[in-house]
DNA sequence: TTCGTCCGATTGTCGGACAATATTTTCAGT
DNA sequence: ACTGAAAATATTGTCCGACAATCGGACGAA
């Protein structure tokens, strides 16, 4: 038989108010910094009680859209990318994506930022890719540091780039790909100086703003990344391990 | 003066509960699916007040962490694309991010889709894309309806990709590139044909399962649209408006 | 000015209560 | 013994009132 009506699902008060609050917030009404107001003036202006206030500030305050100062208090906030992109790494590895779709929009997306990069990488973000080189040669030989060294190379890479919608992309993918550098490192003896050499193969098309080789570059470091990794012994198409979030937060 | 002590900070007991339950998750302890058990438990292993364990899930259920069903009970719950694409967009939004910044970063993530999609597109998913293009062409003079079109084209070549790290990265920016199509196609007489076009030989391109001319194809449908945007009196390095999101949840 | 002290305002947490609804159990009728 | 209705129970959503901790500001003393 066919239901003739669909179910009725009343939306609980507490959703509404986060909805309400929300909607002001994306709709420009309240603009990050404003104060949200005190729980007491919320609850007169809802006409719900502040149990049910509170409980619908939760639901803002963990997105980002609401922040608690030091004082307590409630203001409106700006999501993050730091913040937004650890929620991301985090629901990748709960979908368990594979390390072939890491790899394949890692390449799309570094690709599109080392253009962004040469583009417009600053003298002071040059100078500071190239002291990372330069401690990268100092510790060659310890795979910790290099696989540090290398997440902090592409961290940098991505400010060069001055794009926010880039980086947001790229953080998550970044912090899922990075751990494995070590594991790699440690099996595959030319990985090291090989990571080394596109580094510097990285600064140099960013000086010479030569997008091209930078493209080349990048394809070639992360190639050299997927076959370290099967090199390593792992499978492509096996999901990504939710060890490797263990210690960020 | 240097402070010689960073500020000291009590976590309220809502977010360590929170927190606690985040772990378990992350860690792989609780599983999606999983019953996350009644209040009145939690309330027991933490501790703490009714209200209090509350507060603590209302930080989770937003994130999608945890998922309320039609009896209200509560599960352990598997963060998906949309509500995150959605959360991204927003915060996009929010950051007040550029056109320019969403075109670099819309073009490295879509040519990544179609190397994936020439890859993998399934015989059914090319059927659904050359029906789309049929549609797509009785319907030329319509810019409403080619702009939808146009959306679920993009949207379908995502599903063909089979890559939820690109379909991820891919939603945000695409629906906020989408509702600029409809502008430029009033205003600019020769864009539908050229659309159409494009997404013809997207599809040529996927049946022969040739990623240069895919690649080519991106290349040169975005850069229709960004001199469209630009021939349509917008400015690349202004703002993306909010308004854009009004007319989704 | 700078330092105590006080006071009101606000948040975090608690305990209890009740209505609405979902689930489980009981029980009558076959 | 099985089925289906009715009652009992469990659980969530919402409300109320309360209190300690803390913050911001005012006020006055050194």
């Amino acid at each position: 038989m066919q239901p003739r009506f669909s179910r009725v699902a009343s939306t609980p008060a507490y959703q509404l108010v986060a909805e309400a609050i929300e909607r002001e917030i994306v709709a420009g009404h309240m603009r990050p910094g404003d104060p949200l107001g005190t729980e007491a003036e919320l609850v007169k202006q809802f006409g719900v009680n502040r149990s049910t206030v509170r409980e619908g500030i939760r639901l803002l305050e963990q997105g980002g859209l609401v922040r608690r100062d030091s004082s307590r208090r409630l203001w409106i906030g700006l999501p993050h990318y730091d913040r937004l992109a650890t929620r991301l790494s985090r629901a990748l590895v709960l979908q368990e994506v594979t390390f072939r779709e890491l790899y394949e929009a890692a390449l799309g997306i570094q690709t599109a930022t080392i253009e962004a990069a040469v583009e417009r990488a600053t003298p002071e973000l040059i100078a500071q890719l190239e002291e990372n080189v330069a401690r990268t040669e100092e510790t060659l030989a310890d795979p910790v540091a290099v696989s540090e060294l290398d997440a902090e190379f592409h961290s940098l890479i991505g400010r060069a780039a001055q794009n926010r919608v880039l980086q947001l992309a790229r953080e998550p993918t970044e912090s899922l790909v990075a751990p494995t550098t070590e594991i790699i490192l440690r099996k595959v003896k030319e990985g090291a100086p090989r990571l080394l050499h596109a580094h510097r193969m990285y600064v140099d098309a960013l000086k010479r703003r030569d997008k091209e080789a930078g493209r080349l570059w990048v394809r070639r470091h992360l190639n050299d990344w997927r076959k370290g990794f099967e090199r390593a012994g792992r499978d492509l198409d096996q999901p990504i391990d939710r060890i490797y979030l263990q210690n960020r937060q």
